[in-house]
DNA sequence: CGGGTCGGTCCGAATTCTGGACGCACGCTA
DNA sequence: TAGCGTGCGTCCAGAATTCGGACCGACCCG
């Protein structure tokens, strides 16, 4: 027999369905940045307009953003976090900060974030319950579905 | 003057080169759960076989991978994770919290994972300087290309 | 010999992405 | 009034990717 085929049911999969493409990823990199709008859109992360277009389109549908307008006449709109879209900042965050320590040229990163303690942001994954900074090592699968 | 476009140089948009596209996040899962070898990742991710095939190239190109014969006659190859590899875990647990959060159904998570501590893992991004959870409003850009 | 496993490759059809041109509804300037 | 600029798309056609399924070579097992 040949494969049995059985592919994982998981969230991070079905995260990956909406949010897993670079361009989606990147517009609403570009929201959190303060960038509403189709064409500012397009100027900072390069998409192709087409494609920032059905990636909009997916991201509201899913509920990531919304579309509102900001001017009837000639009819403008521009595009909020909802809260489900406001909770990606952490995925922005690992994304961000993996890329500054793995892809940085010698000039180091090219966007720095400041926490409002003070200091530079640099995001940590820590566990809920007890603070620790997570580790795959320390971290093992509970009941269902095994390897 | 038509759009001046200006991409933003940014590490998320690097780190999105490489790791996103939903087949190239699956496959690193599996590693990260334990599946190393080709055929296991097919069953378990339901790529198709080209476009993991495609995925796990770029993956050892790019230094998230490492390709390592566990036999030879006939030869055949594991996937390992690099540090840089292991590093990537925390995009995949702010992925899966994002998942669980907004996309499980009332049967709640399919996957849970249990942290050392003894408590099941609720993954949070802190400041490392001050270990607060980090939101965006609490974030600001820092030195270069404004908005 | 007849199966089965593993890690792919090959193929053709279907889908998606891309970039450039174009459209439309305005507002501004002169 | 004409002419230009902006904002937010749509349309198109060619290029690139993806998909699914068949196939393959090198084994091992009974």
């Amino acid at each position: 027999m040949a494969a049995p085929a059985d592919p994982r049911v998981c969230s991070i999969a079905r995260a990956l369905e909406v949010v897993g493409e670079k361009w989606a990823l990147l517009a609403v990199r570009e929201v959190f940045l303060g960038n509403r709008r189709f064409d500012e859109m397009i100027r900072r992360t390069g998409a192709p307009r087409d494609t920032l277009t059905a990636r909009l389109r997916t991201l509201v549908a899913a509920g990531i953003l919304q579309r509102h307008r900001y001017s009837d006449h000639p009819q403008r709109f521009e595009y909020h976090l909802t809260t489900a879209g406001r909770d990606l900042y952490p995925v922005i965050l690992t994304l961000l900060r993996w890329g500054d320590e793995h892809l940085a040229g010698p000039e180091g990163p090219p966007l720095v974030l400041e926490h409002t303690c003070g200091h530079l942001l640099v995001p940590e994954v820590t566990c809920q319950a007890c603070g620790e900074v997570v580790d795959p090592a320390e971290t093992t699968r509970r009941s269902p579905t095994g390897s």
